[in-house]
DNA sequence: TGTACATCAGTGAACGCGCGTTCACTGATGTAC
DNA sequence: TGTACATCAGTGAACGCGCGTTCACTGATGTAC
């Protein structure tokens, strides 16, 4: 674990392409990230970011990860400062929208439209990318334990999505039933649409002024979904 | 109403030119929209184009009014043509989903990430932009009309959203309850929220076999959720 | 401890490309008398 | 019906700009003996 000082050097010149790519995300947007102008902003000559970085695709999806991390750590540590579901998920709810809003430019990154041209490689992106997913299934894992969770049969039958739930409950470690897996798939997409609706400004700039009560009412609609109580 | 010929011809390039844009943003997204690569493929001068539209910026917003207006006319017919809240508001979902695993890009347009430097012009876009909402809230009306919305208090107040509704109310010409309103939005931003996921991919590319499977059964828990019964 | 060599960050020029927008122009189509 | 003029679509050149990526290079920092 002994760094030379060149490996400090360089892991410093990576952290501050990061970060000046972040910048530059949030300035205009992910199809217009360009190499050149970071390098422009880190005060070297363009071809000198290739010693860091191979392409342009791989700077984004350093973004990519690097914006998965700030969540994940961001839901994490706030569903861990409380205590039972229902607070727990409206911790992981309230987190990802002030994430949301406070790095518009890497909230759409995440969820917003695909990049054209650019496919985030899974091998870097899968892990990062699921510990909103993996944190709320746990939530649902906990309340179903403590018998808090409501069993609610649909009037559209699961069957056809049995396997692909199954392979679901070995990827995360979970006993849910199907209806429950189904149920939190719908929260989880409910919330995000609630958050892009906020972050993006769907509801037209003026509509609604008081948008966290909005959000709070609508994190509350979700805990019944959810079929906690 | 008399049109000469040229102003036929004009209409007919006009209606290529949005054709051709659409195309591109198929290919290449929003942000690469390009006037210089439809002149190109209409087979005229770059400049040719300026002719018919003044700017980058009004092409995109041609096309956003476009898809608006594709998107309205589509929903429009399909809640039209058939009977009752709960069948009308399937139809919505279905038809929004539909559209947009059609064409993903024009919905990315719409609902995605915003093109960055990019403000799309009111007073084109409002109208055609409100047409979903318009008929999600008189579907709401229709089963209040009906005593088929149930009425359920939320555990948050919307007090301080009262005069916000009010203003939707006189917008949107309609009598329903602060209550029936924020649950209304909710069911919307869960509805596209739910659609993204889909059409954007975010579930992972192999987790759910059967799609349509798992978007029925969250209509049928948005239904729920509506309290239409 | 000193020297020879290897590693590596960063340079600068070049490749070939695309972009939005302006402007003076040509030539065909339409219109007024 | 014919002529003079106005309108308008489309041309082609130019402006100034930015991009990703490669490549041979310099010079400083590290390493092995």
């Amino acid at each position: 674990m002994s760094t030379t000082p060149r490996e400090r050097a360089r892991a410093q010149t990576l952290a501050d392409i990061t970060r000046i790519g972040r910048e530059h995300l949030a300035a205009d947007g992910a199809a217009a990230l360009s190499l050149r102008a970071v390098a422009r902003d880190l005060g070297v000559v363009s071809s000198a970011v290739y010693r860091y970085v191979k392409s342009r695709d791989e700077l984004l999806t350093l973004l990519v990860v690097d914006a998965y991390t700030e969540l994940g750590d961001e839901v994490e540590a706030a569903v861990a400062a409380v205590d039972g579901p229902v607070e727990k998920f409206l911790a992981l709810g309230r987190t990802v929208r002030t994430w949301g809003r406070r790095v518009p430019s890497s909230y759409a990154l995440l969820f917003g439209s695909p990049v054209p041209g650019y496919h985030a490689p899974a091998e870097q992106t899968t892990g990062p990318g699921t510990r909103v997913i993996v944190q709320l299934v746990r939530i649902f894992d906990e309340a179903d334990r403590s018998g808090l969770l409501e069993s609610r049969a649909s009037s559209v039958s699961l069957g056809p999505l049995h396997d692909d739930f199954t392979e679901v409950r070995n990827e995360m470690g979970t006993p849910l039933s199907d209806d429950a897996l189904a149920r939190g798939v719908l929260v989880w997409a409910s919330l995000f649409g609630a958050v892009s609706f906020d972050v993006f400004d769907q509801y037209g700039s003026e509509t609604f002024g008081a948008r966290d009560v909005l959000f709070e009412h609508q994190l509350a609609c979700l805990v019944e979904l959810a079929g906690f109580h």
